[in-house]
DNA sequence: GAGTCAAATATTATCGATAATCGTTCAAAG
DNA sequence: CTTTGAACGATTATCGATAATATTTGACTC
């Protein structure tokens, strides 16, 4: 789990079961299970590795989970105060720890706060797919911004929670749909600007 | 395949095996694939039984897929000319099919429709999530219109075809997504109106 | 020297059997 | 009569070995 592999690293399922003090079936199985999550891909009779995702992929991921995210805020404008508070204290613990320069502490509260919206939206489907998409973006490297930026993230939330505060929901919509869109990563070949 | 097997029926792997001739390792395979696509679900040591969807489920389905389908739309209006005239040939056989009252083949072509919308978006990620939310709604019996319904819901996608024409991306969300939502079905329990 | 076919190798896919696990039944004690 | 607990039955999970398949290597022909 752990582990380090690269992408694209092939995984020979014998080889892992003989590392894993184990037989080939339930390599088999986590791998499979690997696959659906969409962590790893599989070739018929040729083996599994782990998955690429391209610069192309990941710009039309966060594409989607702009839309996904503009309703789940659009729902969750609708939900009670209990949601309200619990953004409000991962902004908090992302200001935090974007003070102390702590970037793995600032992943994790600002992965929450995106998975509250989406849990607060109400809706089980929407959640299912926002956490494919996530999976699959966990599987990058996009975290390493210096402190300063990591201030400025934090603060872009708030939008979006005055809004659902308001319980305005197009304005929630729009403010989570832009904020997700705010970070997509720029093209690497073509023209890198300095976006986010 | 074209088995009949009712939405929670059981899917002992040894019982499937030996109907199969086969082991019962490649049912397993077959399973989990199943799994993946959200046609079946699997309860640890309990096995395998045909996932039934809820009415709320299915309702949610639409919703998300209303948002998905707007955004493809918008994105499509973009596209070339190419699609412009596949959309209208799907209308076009929609019309026809309604006339005649062949329902299946309604259908057919009204997949087809949204399916290029979604291609012609050019987001695979799109895409991939549009035909997993696809293939849990095959699962249900939700077809048997009357043809005149059949009808009026052919003509129901031409304000999509004219947005997309007329390269209006925000009109061409916008009427997706309410085609969509007006199709989704009404609740069974609380005030079954006449939704369509 | 280049191309093609066959053997060798590496790896997945499948098999048959066994072990582990869960729900259920039945009996005995309170 | 109820409740507890152990044995049973059914089913999944895992094992070790074998078969099938794709890729690579190497020799042989032209």
């Amino acid at each position: 789990m752990t582990g380090a592999l690269k992408p694209g690293d092939r995984l020979v399922e014998l080889k892992i079961a003989g590392e894993m003090a184990t037989s080939q079936a339930p390599v088999r199985e986590a791998l499979r299970e690997l696959e659906a999550m969409g962590v790893v891909e599989t070739l018929r009779n040729k083996g599994a590795r782990v998955r690429v995702i391209s610069d192309e992929e990941l710009r039309q991921i966060y594409d989607v989970r702009a839309q996904l995210e503009g309703y789940a805020s659009e729902l969750a404008s609708a939900s009670g105060p209990a949601l309200l508070s619990r953004l409000e204290d991962c902004v908090g613990k992302m200001r935090k720890a974007a003070r102390k320069g702590d970037s793995m502490a600032f992943a994790d509260h600002n992965m929450a706060f995106h998975r509250a919206i989406v849990e607060g939206s109400g809706n089980t489907v929407l959640l299912g797919m926002w956490e494919t998409l996530n999976v699959k973006m966990r599987t990058m490297v996009n975290v390493a911004r210096s402190s300063r930026n990591l201030v400025d993230l934090a603060e872009s939330h708030m939008p979006i929670v005055d809004a659902i505060a308001a319980g305005d929901g197009a304005r929630a919509h729009e403010a989570a749909k832009q904020h997700v869109l705010d970070n997509k990563p720029v093209m690497t070949a073509e023209g890198p600007d300095a976006g986010q």
